[in-house]
DNA sequence: GGCACTGGTGTGACATTGTCAACTAGGATG
DNA sequence: CATCCTAGTTGACAATGTCACACCAGTGCC
């Protein structure tokens, strides 16, 4: 029944009624309630499927070899980017699923474990925590403003990528100057 | 007939409903279709005054003698997460309105207009504009994540003030660097 | 005074939606 | 064949957004 999914990115949240699921399902109104407790149900589930999808892209991307840590770092912030740029409902939709949910606190756990990995491959394990916060609030308000149209880069003279860049480069110089050390061996050149 | 706001704050924007409005304003339901086009227009000004109270706000700080501009820019940023976290739904509502009303993206552009000239006293008028997306982006990021609590401070060693205080710091030194690569490497506190 | 007009209001009506209870068809199991 | 479980269907109800129409006070004009 997660053809409820569809109806989530084509409309948005509106438009995921549990009549119209159950049209687009084949079956009738009434259908959905024998397999969710309610329509904060299915949509938290939907939630969860999308926090454990991207936990599973950033994973992947984490398990790439031949990328460089300051790149799988960037990777991993476009990637978030990426689903409010395809998906501006259903990423709304992960950050206003009700706090209580213990599996989709877990989906939102595993995905801030696989990108705290990611950003200690960058900073070190010590400053992982704090850099990671900063780094992944900065992402989340990017993707933010970008789906709702205050992130114009004729205002802001740079883009969502601008800023990711800006952000990798930043955490780096700024990793290098404090001689935390990790062999992240620079590798951007600026550009 | 902005005791509709009351409700917002109080049961966020499900509770805004036009009966509800209408009670608490002791007029009857239809009444609140006299003064709006209907809920969507009711909301929409409901944004509107919220971006409009927040541009004053940074407005004033602005015009506050006696703060460093560090501290002013600091400033800034907290007033846009403090907003976050006084009124999670108006904050959420500032930032779902449809891009296309004329008014909202006025009120919007004039909170941005403060914005950079706070960003502007810190960095300079010729980085103002990506170091104003970027801090923009970080502090909106913040507030959305303390809003849907996936910013525990337990988790990450940092709460919004802190992680704040390492965007302000940052764009500081980084300043103090002016040029294109910035590997001063002596003031990081972050602590 | 009488009257039309206007802005705000009250109310009936309708469609949509979430939700639940009762009921039904189809297959597995004894 | 009888029983039971699963999935599905339908009727019903309340809440809500929305519109059309009636009402009512004040205001200017004859």
């Amino acid at each position: 029944m997660r053809a409820a999914s569809e109806l989530l990115d084509e409309g948005g949240p509106d438009a995921v009624t549990l009549r119209a699921v159950g049209a687009r399902a084949g079956v009738s109104r009434g259908a959905p309630y024998g397999h969710f407790d309610g329509k904060e149900h299915l949509l938290t589930r939907l939630a969860i499927d999308a926090w454990s999808a991207l936990a599973d892209e950033v994973e992947q991307l984490r398990a790439a070899s031949g990328a460089t840590p300051s790149a799988r770092l960037e990777g991993a912030l476009l990637a978030l980017i990426g689903v409010g740029r395809r998906q501006p409902h259903r990423y709304a939709l992960m950050f206003s699923t009700p706090a209580g949910d213990a599996e989709a606190a877990a989906a939102a756990s595993r995905l801030q474990d696989q990108f705290l990995a990611v950003v200690a491959d960058v900073v070190g394990e010590s400053d992982a925590r704090r850099y990671g916060a900063l780094l992944m609030s900065s992402a989340h308000g990017i993707a933010g403003l970008e789906i709702s149209g205050h992130l114009a880069e004729e205002t802001w003279e740079v883009g969502g990528e601008g800023l990711v860049r800006m952000l990798v480069e930043a955490v780096c110089s700024g990793v290098e100057g404090t001689g935390a050390r990790r062999r992240t061996a620079g590798d951007r050149t600026a550009g």
